[in-house]
RNA sequence: AGGGUGUUAGGCAAGUGGUUAAGCCGCCAGUCUUUCAAGCUGGUAAUCGCGGGUUCAAAUCCCGUACACCCUACCA
């Protein structure tokens, strides 16, 4: 393959160009694009970034995570954060899918400052000067620039068939040299100016190639904020910008959309790393200056029986709505995200437990490079820390908001006195103990359920522990049901439980109960244990004396009378 | 295959030449105790993927190697 590239006479160029994009007199300039979208005014330092997903189906946890560090840094620096959704994949394009990105970021709190998002009735909308920010839209901004390209030559036409290209590459495979378009291997770089014309005026379908100014043995090396400095081949691929339908590759795209969005920093998942030579070729080929790239590992594996990836089709904890189905409240995914992001911020959360989580700021420099696995159990245990943290006002709302959904019985339950269930709900929270009762918002069945009698197993399958004989049991009940009063303080109730059980031939005092067995039918932590099952339906159950001063006088009667009537 | 990124206890992860390699989660034990949790106290566990080298000294620097993942699409 000894043959010479063709070159073009600026006219021809300027001929190809308008027979390519017909309509070229309506195509805005670059210049009117650039004042269109004037270089952002804002603090020295502001970072401008972004989150730009794909609407391909559920939102990916990795999606979250990127878009939390984005949105973090944006606002710590008083920058910009926006979202831009990146539809250019038709065929892959779900239907839905744009919603759950918009729904999944606000409900979490990470809602841009431009882009796509809900105004104050709940409807979608567009904000913000520099859009339109969904990528179909933005289809005149594509070809203006790969018209001013094709007029310098930069891109060019390019007819290769489908199965030309992998017969080539079979080809290039079996001669053991690099696959792909590139220099020789780059059929449309040696076409005349005649043969582009009259392929273009048949209608044979074609693509916009980029003329790929690298040398496979040069490099290129950047900045990454995470990793230092990265170095790597230069690109020589004459990759696809336009794609035959009109629209752009992620590639043009991202060039385009970043330049005259005005990003500054690119902050993205690390299996982009290999395309920034390509990306640095795009910003030169357009003398326009190039934002700073740095890429973060992303969260992709879990532990089994060995390490594999976070598949999309067989690991549900790797999409998002995951989490809020299993119990999670928002605010434990974000934590968990931002402590894998920046290990210190556990750190920081025990020394300001009730700060909010914005406080504490973000360093890239201190992001891992390595791709963690999702760690579900420490999730829990951040889950149940900030579910003990949380005031009860809002600990109901999340839970009513949870059981709406996924428990309706328990949450019709609770709609009908909400003040009933934040009180169940806020037994021994207060107390020294700080007891942490919910590790995850399906700990309402266990720990809420038994205050509501919907719930009790019927009496005959009441768990009654088999050591105490049924006519003490009666006996127990029959004295608690005289002698609880729900106005009494909390701590007499276990007081009152002494005196019945040395009444009724139990100890008073567990200890008592240990020197000199034989003596007593049993202890009160057993008596406790009748009144237990009796009122909570379960052996176990937060403390016993305010349980019963939440259930009430009346409540408390009816439970003892039902547990009595069984024998 | 070529290119790239990574590899510190069961998991997450500090740590970038120098005392016994942080911390969190988990697990185990003790303690508290009317149950179960929670709390408190203590414990468990890493020859820093492996092999060389540089150095008085390396998880930290260099070389090699293994493994994992990513890219090499008219997918992003």
């Amino acid at each position: 393959m000894d043959k010479k590239e063709t070159q073009f006479t600026s006219t021809e160029l300027q001929t190809l160009a308008e027979l390519i994009f017909p309509n070229w007199q309506k195509l805005p300039s670059l210049e009117e694009l650039d004042k269109r979208y004037p270089k952002r005014e804002l603090p020295f330092g502001a970072i401008v970034n972004r989150v730009a997903p794909s609407p391909t189906g559920m939102m990916h946890i990795g999606g979250l995570y990127v878009a939390l560090v984005n949105r973090r840094l944006a606002k710590q620096t008083q920058g910009v954060f926006f979202l831009r959704i990146e539809d250019t994949d038709q065929e892959r394009a779900v239907v839905g899918a744009y919603e759950t990105i918009v729904n999944s970021l606000a409900d979490y709190g990470l809602s841009p400052d431009e882009g796509p998002m809900h105004n104050s009735d709940g409807e979608i909308v567009e904000e913000g000067n520099y859009g339109p920010y969904v990528q179909t839209s933005r289809k005149e901004i594509y070809h203006a620039c790969a018209f001013d390209m094709l007029k310098r030559g930069a891109i060019y036409p390019c007819f290769m068939t489908k199965e030309e290209l992998d017969k080539q590459r079979e080809e290039q495979q079996k001669l053991e040299v690099r696959t792909g378009v590139y220099k020789e291997w780059a059929l449309g770089r040696y076409l005349s100016f005649q043969e582009i014309e009259s392929k273009i005026k048949a209608g044979i379908p074609y693509v916009l190639r980029l003329r790929a100014l690298g040398e496979i043995d040069k490099t290129i090396s950047w900045e990454d904020e995470i990793r230092g400095t990265l170095t790597v081949p230069e690109n020589i691929v004459d990759t696809v910008l336009i794609k035959s339908d009109g629209i752009p590759t992620y590639h043009f795209a991202h060039l385009v959309d970043d330049h005259f969005m005005r990003t500054t920093h690119i902050i993205r998942a690390d299996e982009w790393i290999s395309s920034v030579p390509l990306h640095l070729q795009l910003f030169s080929a357009m003398g326009w200056e190039p934002p700073f790239y740095t890429h973060v590992s992303a969260i992709q594996k879990m532990a089994e029986t060995g390490k594999r990836k976070l598949s999309k089709r067989h690991d549900p904890e790797a999409s998002v709505s995951y989490y809020w189905e299993n119990g999670f409240p928002r605010q434990a995914v974000i934590e968990y995200l931002l402590n894998l992001a920046n290990s210190e911020f556990e750190d920081w959360r025990r020394v300001n437990p009730t700060s909010d989580y914005t406080e504490f700021r973000i360093s890239l420099g201190k992001m891992g490079q390595a791709g963690p696995l999702a760690d579900l159990i420490k999730l829990e245990s951040i889950s149940r820390d900030i579910l003990s943290r949380m005031p009860i006002e809002a600990l109901y709302k999340v839970s009513y908001a949870w059981a709406f959904t996924y428990d309706k019985e328990l949450a019709e339950e609770m709609a009908k006195d909400p003040l009933y269930s934040q009180r169940a709900l806020d037994i021994e929270r207060d107390s020294e103990k700080g007891a942490k009762r919910l590790s995850t918002l399906k700990d309402l069945r266990p720990q809420l359920a038994p205050f509501f009698d919907h719930f009790l197993p019927p009496a005959n399958e009441l768990p009654f522990p088999d050591n105490v004989k049924a006519e003490d049991r009666k006996a127990i009940l029959e004295l608690v049901k005289e002698r609880f009063k729900d106005s009494d303080p909390p701590e007499q109730f276990f007081e009152n439980l002494k005196l019945i059980s040395a009444e009724l031939g139990f100890a008073g005092a567990v200890k008592d109960f240990k020197k000199n067995p034989q003596m007593y039918k049993g202890h009160v932590g057993d008596v406790a244990s009748i009144v237990r099952v009796a009122m909570f339906g379960s052996t176990r159950s937060p403390d016993l004396g305010q349980v019963l001063k939440v259930l009430g006088n009346q409540t408390v009667v009816n439970r003892c009378n039902r547990a009595i009537s069984v024998n």
